[in-house]
DNA sequence: CGAGTTATTGACAATGCTCAAAGTACGTGG
DNA sequence: CCACGTACTTTGAGCATTGTCAATAACTCG
């Protein structure tokens, strides 16, 4: 009795732990050495399953963790004054969520779970100074800045010169692509946002995005069920996604 | 004669001396002690001008530098395949240019000076090490890109939710609290960018950016001439840029 | 199974773009 | 210092893309 308990007990840490996790090789301590992977992997917490619509964190609540997705996914929602939300980010498994509330010491926007999802927290006062004994450790949580800051650029991009199709295009075939990158299908998942989501993040009307929906599935680009998606022309999603017309 | 140029040799040092530096107070030393601003200073590289019109870094050149605004103003541009840019940040003093380069080791745009600009080089490498011992400047760089990754979330707002109105007026504000923030007027200043690196950064057309500002003159919120600038209702302006509606 | 949310489809309107042309500022060289 | 060429800015007219409003259809989950 006393046995089982103690090996459930050890199966359920070892699989909360970097070393073993199957995202370690895109995460934060993807370029460490075993011994700075435990150090890392003693500061984080792992955390009960977030359920679908729940918040992660709260805008403007003080700022003290940042966190990596272990499944599921979230969304960021900032709103302003006036009630309009803006849905600036989605986060699937491996990426860092947070590291936007650093400067002002709050986060600036709702994380919400679109499905059950599992999170690390990284309380990031522990993440720094580690960061100072890690070399290794402080490039990484750069690069991961930097990223997300070209990213956003990319995003911009999106919004100030794309067409509704190109956007579509481009969001199927990034979805696409970040799919692949985890080792799931690059042509066939299911999305876990809304219509809604898709057409505030991409700045969009929600009848818009349904439309061009529509439009790719006639052109037999996908085929789309509900939220379920099959990529049935990724090159031409992308050709599109770039502004090159089509026939 | 040998102490003539001694003389001016040290008064040419001083004056580039984070030290004494007008900007140490929004800069990146900003939190540091006065023996760690001597040893972030030793590894920062005082550059020549740059003439308006010309580089600091070319697209897709190894990332090796920061640098920091000293004086003048900058633009990065990306340009994708298809001959299309996109204005994504205008630099002003005490700003940290080349942030998002980190990441793949490219810088993403092009940065050009919009007039006679000079800038300090920062190794990026060094400033890492050195991050390593001094934790306040550790903290202000990540405190930087976090802020960069803020103000780009902004703009994702600002492009996905306003309308031309609005982003003109968004533009005009957030330049005058620039301004206001490094000690110049808020309510006159140069626009040191053309009427298409607006349009180009706001996500509009020449022309709307024209017959924008010419419609806020005539509401009596500011008064244009050419590049110059003179804020008459800046409280207007900002109301407008949050949405609010004007008589 | 039914209430509520989410998605689709249609008709119409508007904001901002494109194209075109003229006017103005800028800077370079004579 | 002025003249000229170039680049930048303004203004007008028509139009396209996408948003809004409205109604219906399809899920989702107690």
């Amino acid at each position: 009795m006393a046995d089982t308990a103690l090996a459930t007990h050890r199966s359920r840490l070892l699989e909360t732990r970097c070393q073993t996790c199957s995202l370690s090789s895109l995460c934060l301590p993807l370029a460490l050495e075993l011994d700075d992977i435990d150090r890392f992997d003693a500061i984080v917490r792992r955390r009960a399953p977030l359920k679908k619509g729940e918040a992660l964190v709260r805008q403007h609540a003080p700022f003290s963790n940042v966190f990596a997705v272990r499944s599921g996914s979230l969304k960021q929602v900032s709103s302003e004054s006036g009630g309009d939300d803006q849905l600036t980010n989605f986060y699937l498994p491996s990426e860092l969520v947070g590291l936007d509330g650093i400067d002002e010491e709050r986060y600036p926007g709702n994380i919400i779970a679109l499905e059950t999802t599992t999170v690390c927290e990284i309380p990031f006062d522990r993440l720094d100074a580690l960061s100072e004994r890690i070399p290794g450790l402080r490039t990484q949580l750069f690069r991961s800045m930097s990223k997300e800051i070209r990213d956003d650029r990319q995003m911009l991009r999106l919004l100030s010169r794309k067409t509704a199709d190109e956007r579509l295009a481009s969001f199927l075939s990034s979805l696409s692509a970040r799919f692949r990158r985890r080792g799931y299908s690059a042509y066939s998942f299911r999305l876990s946002m809304s219509r809604a989501d898709i057409g505030n993040y991409l700045g969009l009307a929600v009848e818009t995005v349904s439309r061009i929906l529509g439009r790719f599935q006639e052109q037999q680009l996908v085929a789309v069920s509900g939220r379920e998606v099959n990529i049935l022309d990724l090159e031409a999603l992308e050709a599109l996604s770039e502004g090159e017309v089509h026939g």
